[in-house]
RNA sequence: GGCGGCGUACCCAAGUGGUUAAGGGAGAGGUCUGCAAAACCUUUAUGCGCCGGUUCGAAUCCGGCCGCCGCCUCCA
């Protein structure tokens, strides 16, 4: 398995510390407001890269922090009139509620800040110890010249970083780039008590006292967006090895941008989608669809029309299957073997193994669902063909079988059919039910029985106008939903 | 300004030295169907931003140019 490392800007063959076992630690985020679909990318990426590290074998220990405690959320509490650790605790619920809908798995341990302020305070005591920290008032600050290797992440020198830094003077610092391991608290704000002072952490030293405290003091993967290469995991790297002298993270993994008219989703230029307003449009399968149907460090174009096409490609997976069921139901037992199956059996013997080596290949689900969809088209040639039998039935389900093996690791194309569709009627506002739908294809089997063409279109188009299409089959007449751009 | 990345068909997108450049969507034609829908088939890049170079051979490596983006400030 080659893994893509930042560290090291190329990709390396995955070694983990200890033969068997995976430590990783991904960057949440900061509970102060409503999740967006950058967030959604990033939780997916690491969601997918544990469930794959699974699936080969390993035994994952998963950790995934909040920041509970942070400058934007004392503003965030100023300005909803509210405490500041209700703003946390609501944004968590929050988060939850997004991310559980997208099928982001629950992390091992998802640490929070405040619930680790005694590991922060004896790590930040560590780096005052051995000099690499320095206390001014009631703030203590790293002091990057100290660390030999700031920058090797960012890949860039302290020199060049000074050149084009717009960093605020803040006389106090001993150098513009330190930055603070511990701040005071004024009166009326969060703070706990420190050898400096009542005071909070600072951002960076969170991630270092709860990563190294559930994982060791180096383990495997770290990863989170790559905005956070800069200055976030520059720092921890600095804190971390300058306070244990040991190298801190083996792999470091960073997930690319969402845009929007080709410029990243951020909140000051507020181009923002939340999870929350996609989903009211788009079912939870289709945005994972969308967002892995490009490699993790590629940007995404936010796009609906993408989301569309998600859609329609989700609904052929779900559409298939239909087909499949229906199809197995009255398939008769004589055996009737056709040149299809030839090509389907040698597609289905190399599947496993391409999907692996796609997701080996620095974690590849564009080509893994490209696949996928291969698969797909050959079972359907495969039905053209009317094959009948034992035979026929078992290559047909070991098909389907291994596209939902497959789809565990994505946590795709897991529900039925009937869920999938009666899940669309939901996200799509469509204001009929099964019993009623089922009820007109009923009304038209009459129509069509009596050969009335004309009643059995009109019910046909009344429906489509609802957004329901139907589909009449040798094995009866299905409906769906209308999906992507059909109209 | 410094550092990093990207540019593959109408759209999205995989591919980083060697069989016919994956896959999805859209369009066109066809098979099937009462008609549809779905599915399948054919079709849409002798070419991968442009110009050179290395090589028996390059989308893939090297150099230059053009265009776009990100980081250097909170940010997934």
């Amino acid at each position: 398995m080659r893994i893509y490392n930042t560290l090291s800007g190329k990709k390396e063959e995955f070694v983990p510390l200890e033969s068997g076992k995976v430590g990783m630690y991904a960057c949440g985020v900061t509970v102060y407001d409503y999740c967006h679909i950058g967030h959604a990318r990033s939780a997916i990426v690491f969601d997918v890269i544990s469930r794959y590290l699974r699936y080969r074998g390993f035994d994952v220990k998963f950790v995934r922090n909040f920041t509970d405690i942070d400058d934007k959320i004392i503003r965030r509490a100023e300005e909803e009139g509210i405490a500041w650790d209700e703003v946390a605790r609501k944004y968590t619920e929050e988060y939850y509620r997004d991310m559980d809908a997208l099928g982001v798995a629950r992390a091992d341990v998802e640490p929070k800040a405040t619930e680790h302020i005694p590991e922060i305070i004896a790590m930040v005591k560590t780096l005052l110890a051995k000099g690499y920290a320095y206390q001014v008032d009631g703030d203590v600050y790293f002091e990057v010249r100290r660390f030999p290797g700031y920058g090797k992440l960012s890949k860039r020198s302290m020199d060049e970083m000074m050149a084009g830094a717009r960093v605020e003077v803040d006389e106090r610092k001993r150098d513009p780039l330190d930055f603070a391991l511990w701040k005071s608290s004024r009166e009326g704000e969060p703070a706990w008590d420190s050898p400096w002072g009542p005071g909070r952490p600072g951002w960076h030293i969170e991630c270092s006292a709860m990563s190294i405290k559930h994982l060791g003091e180096t383990f495997d993967i770290h990863g989170g967006g790559a905005d956070l290469i800069f200055p976030h995991h520059e720092n921890e790297i600095a804190q971390s090895e300058a306070s244990t002298g040991k190298p801190f993270v083996r792999y470091w993994i960073h997930n690319g941008f969402i845009t929007v008219s080709r410029e990243k989703m951020s909140k000051s230029l507020g181009n923002i989608f939340t999870i929350r307003e996609i989903l009211e449009r788009f079912d939870p399968e289709v945005v994972r669809v969308f967002l892995l149907s490009t490699h993790y460090r590629s940007p995404v174009e936010y796009s609906e029309e993408q989301l569309l096409e998600a859609e329609v490609s989700v609904n052929r997976f779900y559409s298939t299957v239909m087909r499949i069921d229906g199809y197995l139901a009255r398939m008769p037992d004589r055996e009737r073997v056709t040149p299809e199956e030839a090509v389907l059996r040698e597609l289905l013997g190399g599947f496993r193994t391409g999907f692996e080596e796609a997701m080996n290949d620095d974690f590849n689900t564009a080509l893994a669902l490209g696949q996928m969809f291969e698969l797909l088209r050959e079972l359907n040639r495969y039905l053209d063909s009317r094959p009948s039998g034992q035979g026929a039935r078992g290559l047909v389900k070991e098909g389907v079988e291994r596209l939902r093996e497959a789809g565990r690791v994505l946590n795709i194309f897991q529900r039925s059919p009937r869920q999938w569709h009666l899940s669309l009627l939901k996200t799509k506002g469509i204001p009929l039910t099964e019993e009623e739908i089922e009820r007109r294809i009923a009304e038209r089997q009459e129509a069509r029985k009596a050969r009335d063409w004309q009643k059995a279109d009109s019910i046909r188009d009344e429906l489509l106008k609802r957004g329901i299409v139907l589909e009449d089959t040798r094995e009866g007449t299905l409906w769906r939903v209308r999906v992507g751009t059909e109209a």
